[in-house]
RNA sequence: GGCGCGGUAGCCAAGUGGUAAGGCAGAGGUCUGCAAAACCUUUAUUCGCCAGUUCGAUUCUGGCCCGCGCCUCCA
């Protein structure tokens, strides 16, 4: 059973495989840091995420690549405003990009790297375009690819520049003025007042944008390697440019798969300011919602497909994770007669062999879900009539381990994220942005595990004696603290708020 | 205008040429010192509209209506 996956490139689901053994390389477009990450930027790097652990659970060794762009006009004008080298201004946002990729479970590429500490080999890179003529120098200094050097320019966004005006100077852009193409793009801007420039072989400047991610995409993963992701948004220009400036300086095929994530809708709608549907990770965590909802609702649609982003799906992905993980504790906490199952041992592989192969269908997340959830209701079933024996229970907490392994929402994280959320708005003097809930959920992350099951202790040891007002206290000790006590038929069992 | 995607129960959403996964919400029930929760059962004669192909279409073809995306350094 392999993966089969989308390829923008050929516009067909292909059957994904490296190019050399076991080793997967690929690199994915990552932040601009001029901000903090919305819940758009993360719809990409969560698919992207599901991506490789599922590469990882299917045996593959991973190099995944991921730039952070450092420097762009946005930055420049943004740390202009505030009177800051731009290092300092996005030294803030890489790292809130970071942490917030810990608050949403994404895990960390092998390889980060900044396009600022690429400058000298992206001058390299346009110098042997120029030596090759397919980049050119204009009067103030800038460099621009020449497009009509490369005739598979549109393959992969498909467009047909072919019969295309393509008079050179149709644009008085104040960056393109001496462009003798108008789809020519700039390598590399000429230095201006006020903005951060680099000396380099090819003189002095700033970086174009597309020139970075061929760079070190190249850098770190060879001349040809495996696939290439990224928004939907990145295919044109973006991709398509680097795509033609890599291809025209090696010969060889960049990127031999592409994929691209579909952008979402927030409230049935294009996110966006004008709108004030648009949110950050923050944002959200701070109007009350759990950062293992926000994962939950944007894997559970499959990323080629528009996923309509809402408060009350929130809500929904947030009780859908709660049965989740009710249904683990239930698992790890009861006690069950001795003996084995067959009929339950079957379902834990029914399970993982569904959401394989749901997986290995293009990643179709939802049908991978559902096939957790029959598992769920199944076991649950059969442990109500008390078929669910001993020996059957670790096979379904594997199952659920390699359900998480994807997914990553079952191991309850988020008092904690929330709590450094809360601490970060503080700092901010965002204050007033705090709600109720978002403290509420931030409360536990004062208890350790160990402190918790120390109360637990204490809360059972009262109830086996009947002493049910010091049960009781304990409970809402426990309660006040964030920390949810139940007692059930099959044991007690705790949880945090 | 060019290229592309989608319209499935109250909401989110999968899917197949043979008659509709899953989740949430709702309803009923079980359990329980109290709480709270949990669990179980149940919920679309129907898949935007109209034709066509077919023994049979939600699934294929054509038309129409509606929503959306990219084509402007926004993931």
């Amino acid at each position: 059973m392999a993966l089969d996956l989308f390829n923008s490139l050929s516009g067909r689901i292909e059957e994904f495989a490296p190019a050399e053994g076991n080793k997967v390389r690929f690199y994915a477009c990552g932040p601009t840091v001029y901000d903090y990450g919305h819940i758009g930027n993360f719809r990409t790097f969560v698919a992207v995420d599901v991506l490789r652990r599922y590469l990882r659970q299917s045996g593959f060794e991973l190099m995944h690549v991921m730039n952070i762009t450092d420097v762009d006009d946005k930055i420049i004008r943004n740390a202009n405003q505030r009177g800051v080298p731009i290092g300092d201004y996005t030294r803030k946002f890489e790292q809130a990009f970071m942490e917030d990729m810990g608050t949403l479970g994404i895990e960390q590429p092998e390889q980060i790297s900044r396009a600022t500490e690429h400058i000298a080999g992206m001058a390299r890179f346009i110098r042997k375009l120029a030596d090759k003529g397919v980049a050119y120098q204009t009067e103030d200094g800038s460099w621009y690819f020449r497009i009509d050097k490369f005739p598979e320019y549109g393959k992969l966004s498909k467009k047909d520049f072919a019969g295309m005006i393509v008079d050179g100077g149709g644009r008085m852009d104040a960056d393109e003025y001496e462009k003798d193409d108008a789809r020519d793009f700039a390598l590399w801007k000429a230095p201006k007042e006020g903005e951060a420039s680099w000396e380099t072989e090819i003189g002095p400047g700033r970086p174009g944008w597309h020139i970075e991610c061929s760079t070190m995409a190249m850098e770190y993963l060879g001349e040809s390697f495996d696939l290439h992701a990224g928004g939907e948004d990145l295919m044109f220009p973006h991709h398509e440019n680097e795509i033609a400036q890599s291809e025209s300086l090696t010969g060889k095929t960049f990127a031999r798969h592409w994929m691209h994530v579909r952008f979402l809708l927030v409230e049935g709608q294009k996110m966006s300011k004008s709108l004030g549907n648009f949110y950050t990770l923050r944002d959200l965590v701070l109007m009350g919602h759990k950062p293992s909802s926000i994962r939950l609702l944007l894997t559970s649609v499959p990323y080629r497909k528009q996923l309509n982003f809402t408060f009350d799906g929130l809500t929904q992905s947030a009780n859908s994770v709660e049965r989740l993980r009710n249904f683990k504790l239930r698992m790890e906490t009861s006690t069950w007669e001795p003996g084995a199952n067959a009929e339950v041992a079957a379902m834990a592989q029914t399970a993982i062999g569904e959401m394989r192969a749901s997986l290995n269908d293009d990643l179709n997340t939802a049908q991978a879900l559902a096939a957790i959830f029959d598992l769920v209701r199944d076991v649950n079933a059969a442990a109500d009539h008390g078929k669910v024996k001993k020996d059957d229970v670790p096979a379904i907490l594997t199952a659920l381990g390699k359900f998480d392994e994807i997914f990553a929402v079952l191991k309850d994280e988020d008092a904690a994220h929330v709590k450094a959320i809360v601490d970060w708005a503080r700092a901010e003097g965002l204050e007033e942005k705090i709600s109720p809930e978002t403290l509420e959920m931030a409360k536990s992350a004062a208890l350790s595990d160990a402190q918790v099951e120390e109360l637990v202790a204490k809360h059972s040891e009262a109830r086996k004696a009947k002493d049910f007002k010091k049960s009781d206290a304990v409970r809402d000790e426990l309660l006040a603290q964030g920390v949810v006590l139940e007692n059930t038929k099959d044991g007690v069992r705790w949880k945090r708020k």
